[in-house]
DNA sequence: TATTATAATAGTAACAATTATCGTTATCAA
DNA sequence: TTGATAACGATAATTGTTACTATTATAATA
């Protein structure tokens, strides 16, 4: 078996994700984390990211922009994704737990978890068409 | 403006996917048309596609793969996907028609579309599971 | 039917996101 | 302190996808 070691970047790693409320990429995450570690490699980012993942400490998900995002919640959320700034909001985790035994109808096989994005446009979006 | 000329391959394209139940990636269905047209491009298979959704005539989506899905079928519906197989399965569309309403909550903005995905163990992988 | 404009092709290079490799460094238990 | 090995940084490799380019196919027009 092999036994986790500490290391300083993971820390970092996580102590970055847990202070946005984004949902960063692994390299925007990255670009964040040279500020403290000036000459952290981007594998370094990935690894860690995939391990806690692992882990369960976070939680990783793609809304089809192409890439992986992190999140630090694991509690099961949903997200609202705006098209127009590519923003991902979390939605109160209350809407799980209502709709959980509304999706208990005859499913071709055993449901584990289930994921639901919303996509359109956030409020900042609109307020700024409205200002133009 | 450029009009649509006509082409064999996404004649094809489009014919492969619609006789197929499953959600292939484009490299799948590149394997499948090879079939017909042993030296189209794989190129042209994702420029089709590409295509293709964009004049509503297909839908794309990812389910976190890594890889984009190609769908014929436009309707708005949900995906179960199995985390054993792969496989992804069609829900019956009403269940997007008994959720509309109910999503009708208070969001962080507009809201123009929604994705639901639920990831499980599908029936037959349930069954040979017993099996063994 | 021949001509002509251009959409679409095949083949390949380029690209972006992610993972693997590998020699070196850091962690931690004995 | 020493020794085993997890984790690192740097970089190469892989994968999924898009862009480029010379050639071919399509369809409108003369």
């Amino acid at each position: 078996m092999k036994t986790l070691k500490y290391s300083r970047q993971r820390e970092s790693i996580k102590n970055c994700l847990m202070n946005r409320t984004d949902h960063p990429t692994a390299d925007a995450l990255y670009l964040s984390i040279r500020e403290e570690f000036p000459n952290i490699s981007l594998g370094t980012v990935y690894r860690n990211l995939n391990l806690l993942v692992e882990l369960g400490e976070i939680m990783k998900f793609t809304c089809g922009d192409g890439s992986e995002h992190f999140d630090y919640t694991t509690d099961q959320h949903y997200h609202f994704v705006c098209r127009k700034c590519g923003r991902i909001i979390d939605l109160p985790v209350s809407m799980v737990r209502e709709t959980s035994e509304f999706f208990t109808e005859d499913m071709p096989g055993r449901v584990d978890t289930h994921a639901l994005f919303f996509y359109g446009e956030c409020e900042d979006c609109l307020e700024t068409k409205l200002g133009s």
